[in-house]
DNA sequence: CTATTCCATTGACAGATGTGATTTCAATTG
DNA sequence: CAATTGAAATCACATCTGTCAATGGAATAG
C-alpha cells in the first residue's frame, strides 16, 4: 500500500468552515488497484472489448485465422491486440499445427468484476 | 447481441479446405464495446482506480483538496485524473463555494459490470 | 528439398497519455 | 476595493499506444 493512510490535517482552514467530511478511507491496496487497472487498461480498447466477447461468448477456443476478418485491420494489428490480452492474463493460446487458438481466461477478470459489483 | 461464428474447431487440414469461415460482426456490438472500452479505459489507470475506490467507500462526497494528499502526485494531476473520470461518466462533481465535491456516478460501471458477470 | 500458409515480431509513424510548472478563474476574506 | 485560497485549465515534455508494411519463423504440402 502506497498510499499514505493518514490524512492531511485540516491546516489553514477558513475559521468556521471545514471543506467536507473529515474522514476519507484510504484503504485502498496499491497492488490491487494496480492489477485491476492493468486488467481495465487492457480492456480499454474496443478492438480488444469485441474480441474478448467474442471470445467469451463462444466458450471454446477460436482460432486467430477466424479472428481477424471480424475487423477492418490488419493481421498484425489484430495480433498486437491479441497480445496485449494475452500479457493481461486475460486471455490465453493454444497452438495447434499452424493455427493459434485463443480463448477467456476468466480468472483475470474475476477481481476487477468482484470490485464492481 | 450475440454473435454466432458457428466455429468447427479444425484439427487436420484437407488439400485447398480454408481454414475460416466469413463473419459478420452486428454493429450493436460494436457500440456496446465502445461504451464499456471508454469507461475501462478511464479505470485503467492506477490512480484513477483508488481516486474511484475512496470515493465510493465514501458514503457521501469528497472534497478535491482531501484527495490531493493521499497521492504522491501533484494538485493539477489529480486534477486531470478527476477529469478523465468525469469524462467517462463515472464521477460527478459538485462546487460548494470554493470546494469541490465529487461522487461516484454508479450508472456508468453498470454495464461493464454487468459484462463481468 | 522448396513452396505455401498462418501467425508473431519489428520498424516506423502519428496521435494519445501522464505529469508538473505555471497560469487562470471563481469564491471568500479583510 | 485588493489579497488570498481552492481548483481547473494551459503549456510543455517524454513516454506510451494503435496502426500498417515488411519481415521472420514454424508447421505443413508437394
Amino acid at each position: 500500500m502506497a498510499v499514505d493512510l493518514d490524512l492531511a490535517p485540516k491546516q489553514k482552514r477558513p475559521k468556521g468552515e471545514v471543506c467536507c467530511e473529515p474522514v476519507v478511507y484510504p484503504d485502498i491496496e496499491r497492488e490491487q488497484a494496480e492489477r485491476m487497472a492493468r486488467v481495465a487498461k487492457a480492456l480499454g480498447d474496443p478492438i480488444r472489448m469485441q474480441l474478448v466477447d467474442v471470445l467469451s461468448k463462444h466458450a471454446g477456443k477460436v482460432c486467430v485465422c477466424e479472428l481477424v476478418p471480424l475487423f477492418d485491420l490488419s493481421q498484425p494489428t489484430v495480433s498486437h491486440h491479441l497480445k496485449v490480452l494475452r500479457e493481461a492474463a486475460i486471455v490465453g493460446s493454444e497452438r495447434r499445427g499452424l493455427w493459434a487458438y485463443y480463448y477467456v481466461e476468466n480468472e483475470a477478470l474475476e477481481e476487477l468484476s468482484a470490485w464492481l459489483s
